[in-house]
RNA sequence: GCGCCCGUAGCUCAAUUGGAUAGAGCAUCAGCCUUCUAAGCUGAGGGUUAGUGGUUCGAGUCCACUCGGGCGUACCA
């Protein structure tokens, strides 16, 4: 529907050159009586062509040819929208649409050709994952998701570190708590990693092999098996988020290439870094940054800087049209001088978005759970998900705007309750599943010949809400808003309930009402199970 | 101090380049199942969009300042 408008307007545009000058936006109004679409062009060329906006909107309205089959209706108001009104028949067309697209309908090949990298989750293997990550992890994957539905061929990627001296300090907690284990009294230090899954790998490797590790002195041995046990155990969870990355990337493999080092002579060769102090800056500040920082320290050893930027020069290199990085916003201000370092040496940072998630807030018992893996008071995504499921845990954490605070409240989100959002768009899913199995016994089949009969406004609301899905996903996948489509699917399935109780399907005042019905309401399931999916959720068949 | 994000109904949150009367869910109250799943629907109450000023036909949205909260502000990542 949308299409159509902006395409009478192109047309109507060879002879309003005006129309050219500005970029033509058509909304759903709030107000029903104003309309099924409505433009404020007159209102916005009015300022620029100071003239009165009524008058342009009654003379945009007599340019435009419009098939009277599809628009019943333009009008004027307010100040000078133009508001478009559609016929009843025009809208049941899109019955057709979905039957006959099925799994693919709301794609779009507006990026088709293109490839997309997303970058999440990125947590050094020094734990289990916490529900902190979890919500980078959701919004990552469904990011995905989105974009390879609008054309993208998209690689998901992990990016860790396993060297410096975090992952030193968690092979020495292992080793401690495993000579504990074979019977040395030790003092486990305070700054320690302290949670019990570094006692479980302890017992892990006493059981298989006793005390023979009992004078390992090489930290390497206890470090290795600490990163290997915990890396099975966060792709064991991401697995139960139905999450797959395509590629791990280790950090490690930047200095085996020489990357670093490349990297680094580059800058030096630029004239873009300088020594001071024993260690080796980054002119930040004339690269318009507020200050010069280090890239190497005294020490001799990077800051996550420069192999940050290696790293991202890989990404270059492997020819992504689009690379998405996702943080929270603990690392914000991490990456101006990771973009800034690209952008000197003549990269197109535009080709990289960087999205910063807020933070989760835990709340147990009405309180705050302060998170920290070191001192081990955390929630794992895995404890959450045995509570409540890993179709509750995605949906919470892409039912609101990335930039705001999430409040997750165990209490409520343990409950399982019945006021769940996810509940209510899977009800309409099983709702939907239901009726069709009854309506085989009933010997009702679907036909499209009489869709004509859809005239409730129940029944038009929702043809009109199911128009708007593919702008709906194109919207938000540009402008990476997963909790727009959650949103979406929430008014549909409402829509839906609402229809459902006001119209018998089965039963209706005619068998062909009653199978142009069928038709409609399994366009909806059809509607909302991709609308699941791209949320990476389950679209279940009974409830 | 400085930077980024946020402040909308009792609570959790929505709200297309700035658009028309700011919307949902929960909670509260009142209704709807002998008829396709009541995990549903209908209705009611609840707001100076933190505050002040500005920009304009029009501001929750943009600008300035104030107040309040989160995260940063490393030769940690």
């Amino acid at each position: 529907m949308k299409n159509y408008i902006l395409q009478i307007f192109e047309e109507a545009s060879s002879k309003l050159e005006y129309l050219k000058d500005i970029n033509l936006v058509f909304t759903v109004p709030n107000q029903k009586e104003h309309g099924d679409y409505s433009s404020n062009a007159a209102l916005i060329l009015a300022k620029k062509l100071g003239r009165n906006p009524r008058e342009l909107a009654a003379e945009i309205i007599s340019n435009l040819t419009v098939d009277e089959k599809v628009i019943s209706k333009m009008e004027i108001a307010g100040p000078g929208f133009i508001n478009f009104y559609f016929n009843n028949s025009a809208t049941t067309e899109i019955i057709n649409v979905v039957l006959d697209q099925k799994e693919n309908f709301g794609k779009s090949e507006k990026y088709s050709g293109k490839k997309a990298m997303v970058e999440f989750v990125s947590a050094n293997p020094t734990g289990p994952l916490t529900v902190g990550h979890g919500r980078n992890a959701v919004i990552g994957d469904t990011v995905s998701n989105m974009l390879e539905w609008i054309g993208y061929k998209v690689d998901k990627e992990y990016y860790f570190n396993n060297a410096g001296r975090q992952m030193r300090v968690l092979g020495d907690s292992l080793r401690l708590r495993y000579l504990q284990l074979i019977g040395q009294n030790i003092d486990f230090p305070e700054d320690y990693y302290q949670g019990e899954y570094i006692v479980d790998i302890a017992k892990k490797i006493y059981e298989n092999d006793g005390d023979k590790y009992k004078d390992e002195k090489a930290e390497e041995f206890f470090k290795e098996q600490a990163e290997k046990e915990i890396f099975a155990d966060i792709e064991k969870t991401l697995n139960n988020l139905n999450i797959k990355m395509d590629y791990y990337f280790n950090e490690y493999r930047l200095y085996v290439d020489g990357r670093v080092e490349k990297l680094l002579d580059l800058f030096k060769q630029k004239n873009l870094s300088y020594e001071k102090d024993g260690a080796v800056w980054l002119k930040l500040s004339e690269l318009g940054n507020d200050q010069d920082k280090v890239i190497v320290k005294s020490s001799g050893e990077p800051t996550y800087r420069l192999p940050d930027i290696a790293y991202h020069i890989t990404k270059f290199e492997r020819g992504y049209d689009l690379m998405v990085d996702l943080f929270g916003s603990d690392h914000n201000a991490t990456y101006p001088d990771v973009l800034a370092g690209l952008k000197s040496l003549g990269y197109d940072i535009n080709k990289v978005k960087v999205l910063i998630h807020q933070f989760v807030t835990i709340m147990d018992k009405g309180e705050v759970v302060k998170m920290s893996t070191r001192k081990a008071n955390f929630v794992t995504l895995d404890e959450l998900m045995e509570e409540v499921g890993a179709d509750v845990v995605r949906y919470f954490f892409i039912m609101r705007s990335i930039s705001s605070h999430l409040n997750f409240d165990l209490d409520i989100a343990k409950k399982h309750s019945d006021e769940n959002p996810v509940f209510y768009l899977q009800y309409a899913h099983a709702r939907i599943c239901s009726i069709l199995r009854m309506t085989e016994e009933e010997k009702l089949e679907l036909s499209v010949e009489n869709l004509h009969l859809l005239i409730t406004e129940a029944e038009q609301n929702i043809l009109k809400k199911i128009y708007q899905f593919e702008e709906e996903i194109l919207y938000s996948s540009e402008n990476f808003e997963p909790h727009r489509i959650a949103n979406y699917l929430e008014e549909l399935a409402g829509l839906f309930h609402k229809f459902y109780n006001e119209c018998r399907i089965i039963r209706a005042e005619s068998k062909e009402l009653s199978e142009a019905r069928i038709a409609l309401v399994t366009a909806v399931k059809q509607v909302l199970k991709n609308g699941l999916s791209i949320l990476g959720l389950s679209a279940p068949e009974r409830m």
